[in-house]
DNA sequence: GTAAATTTGTCCGTATGTATC
DNA sequence: TGATACATACGGACAAATTTA
C-alpha cells in the first residue's frame, strides 16, 4: 500500500522567487537595514529575469515594509530597519473587512494594556518607574497649558508602561491597537474635546495605577488600568456592547 | 504668528494611488469578496496607466490579501473573502526581524489565552461549552488512538475559547501567535515528541479549566491556563527567561 | 552652481502558456 | 476541439529625479 507521497506544487510565480529570496537575506541577516540591494538592472541581471519581474517583486517587498526605494538613488533600495507599520497596515485592514467593531478594539487595548501594566508592575527597573512619572508630571504640564499636548502626554505614558513590560511584541500591539482605536473615535473627540474634568480625572487613574506599580501590586494595577480604560472609552461605545467590555472588570 | 500650515507632501507614484483607489472599494464594500476587478487591460484604461503600472499595484493588492490573479481568468482578479493571512505574514516577519525571543511570545500567548478564556466564562453561551467539551473528549480519544491528533485537537478546544470569548480580534491573534509559537518549536517537539504522561496531564489541565468556565469562574480559569502554559512550554524557554513567564503567575 | 551619468518611474509592444466558452 | 481572452514575462524606450564630479 502507498506509494509515494507526492505534496501539491503550487505554481510559483518568477517575481515570487526574486521576493523569496530577497526576503530571506534580510530575515536571515545577510542583508541589515542601512545596507542597499543592487540597482534593478543588475537584480535582473543576478535572477535572469526582467525589469518588470524586478519592480513587481520590489513593489511586495516594500509593501511588506522591507526596502524602500526612490527615483534616482543610484545605490539602490535600501534594506528598512524593523517598523511596525506593515503590521500596522495590515491590523487596520483587519479592522475594516473583519468589520471588528470599536468594543472589540477596546476590548483588545485593556487586554494588553492591562497585561503590559502588571508585567511592568513586577519587572520594572527604577528608572522605567521614573519615565512613567515623569509622563504623568508632563500631562498634568499639558492641563495646565490649555490641554492640546494631553494626548501626546498620554501616549508617552503609555508607550513608558509598554516599554517597562520588557515584552517588544506587547509594546508593538499596544502601539499599534491604541492608534487604531484613536483613528476610530478621532471624530467624535474632535467633536466633544477632552474636557478640563475629564483630563484631571485621567491623571488621577494614571497616579493611582503608579502607585500600585510602586508598590508591585501588578493585579491592582491592572485592574485600575481595565477600569479607566472603560471609563474613558465606554462612552464611545454603543450600549449593547458594553457588558462585553464590563465583563473584562471584576 | 502662525500662516497657514502646510502639510508635507510625499511624492505618490501612480501605482499607489490605483492601489489607494481599489483598496477603498474593497474596505468600503463597493467591492464584495468574490466580485471581480476588471481585466488588466480594462484597468489600464480606467486608470489611464500602463501595463506595468496595473500590474505593480495588483502585485502590492495581492500581498496584502486582499485580491488574487490567475492566469488565463477571463473574469479578472478575483476580490477575496477575509483572511489573517497578511496579519500573519507580517507577525511572521515582525518575529524574525525584530528578533522576538520564545519568550516574549509565549508570555503573549498566556496573555492572549487566558483573555480569552476569562472572557469566555462570562459570556460562553450552552453551545460554546459543549464545543470545548467536545474537543476535549477527542484530545483523549486520540491519545488512545496514539496521539498523532493530539495537537490538533488542542488548536480546536484553544479556537473553540477564542470563537467563545466574543472578540474576532481576539480570535485572530491567539491563532495567529499559535501557530508561529508552534513553528518555532516544531523541530524540537518533534525531536521529543509528546510523552504520554504529558498529554494526560495536559487533557488534566484542560478539565480544570472546563470546570471553572461552567461555573463561571473567569479568574480561576484565566490562572489555570496561564500555568499550563507555563508547564507546557516553561521547557523551550531558556532558563535565564522564565522568570519574565512567571511574571504572569501569581 | 552646473552638467553628466546613473537610476527609478512609466509606457509600449510582443511572445507564451492557460483557463474559459 | 477550437477560438478567444487572459495573465505572465520579456525587451526596449523615454522622462523625471538624484547623486556626483
Amino acid at each position: 500500500m502507498g506509494g509515494p507521497r507526492f505534496e501539491p506544487v503550487r505554481a510559483v510565480r518568477a517575481y515570487e522567487r526574486v521576493v523569496e529570496q530577497i526576503e530571506e537575506a534580510i530575515e536571515g541577516g545577510t542583508l541589515c537595514p542601512g545596507q542597499r540591494l543592487p540597482s534593478e538592472r543588475e537584480l535582473m541581471v543576478q535572477f535572469s529575469v526582467s525589469r518588470s519581474t524586478v519592480r513587481e517583486a520590489l513593489r511586495v517587498l516594500q509593501a511588506r515594509g522591507l526596502v524602500r526605494s526612490r527615483p534616482g538613488d543610484p545605490h539602490g533600495a535600501e534594506v528598512l530597519p524593523f517598523s511596525p507599520a506593515a503590521l500596522h497596515k495590515s491590523m487596520t485592514t483587519l479592522a475594516r473587512v473583519a468589520e471588528l467593531s470599536l468594543a472589540e478594539l477596546v476590548q483588545f487595548r485593556m487586554v494588553l494594556d492591562s497585561s503590559a501594566i502588571l508585567l511592568a508592575a513586577r519587572l520594572r527597573t527604577d528608572e522605567q518607574l521614573a519615565e512613567m512619572d515623569t509622563a504623568v508630571i508632563r500631562m498634568r504640564a499639558a492641563v495646565e497649558a490649555g490641554g492640546d499636548d494631553f494626548g501626546a502626554c498620554d501616549v508617552a505614558f503609555h508607550d513608558a508602561v509598554a516599554r517597562a513590560s520588557g515584552n517588544k511584541l506587547i509594546q508593538i500591539c499596544t502601539d499599534v491597537v491604541r492608534s487604531i482605536v484613536l483613528d476610530l473615535i478621532s471624530e467624535k473627540i474632535a467633536g466633544a474635546p477632552d474636557g478640563e474634568a475629564l483630563m484631571r480625572q485621567s491623571i488621577r487613574h494614571h497616579e493611582e495605577v503608579i502607585a500600585a506599580v510602586r508598590t508591585g501590586d501588578g493585579p491592582l494595577a491592572a485592574r485600575l488600568t481595565r477600569q479607566s480604560m472603560y471609563d474613558y472609552y465606554a462612552g464611545y461605545v454603543p450600549p449593547a456592547e458594553r457588558a462585553a467590555l464590563r465583563a473584562l472588570l471584576e
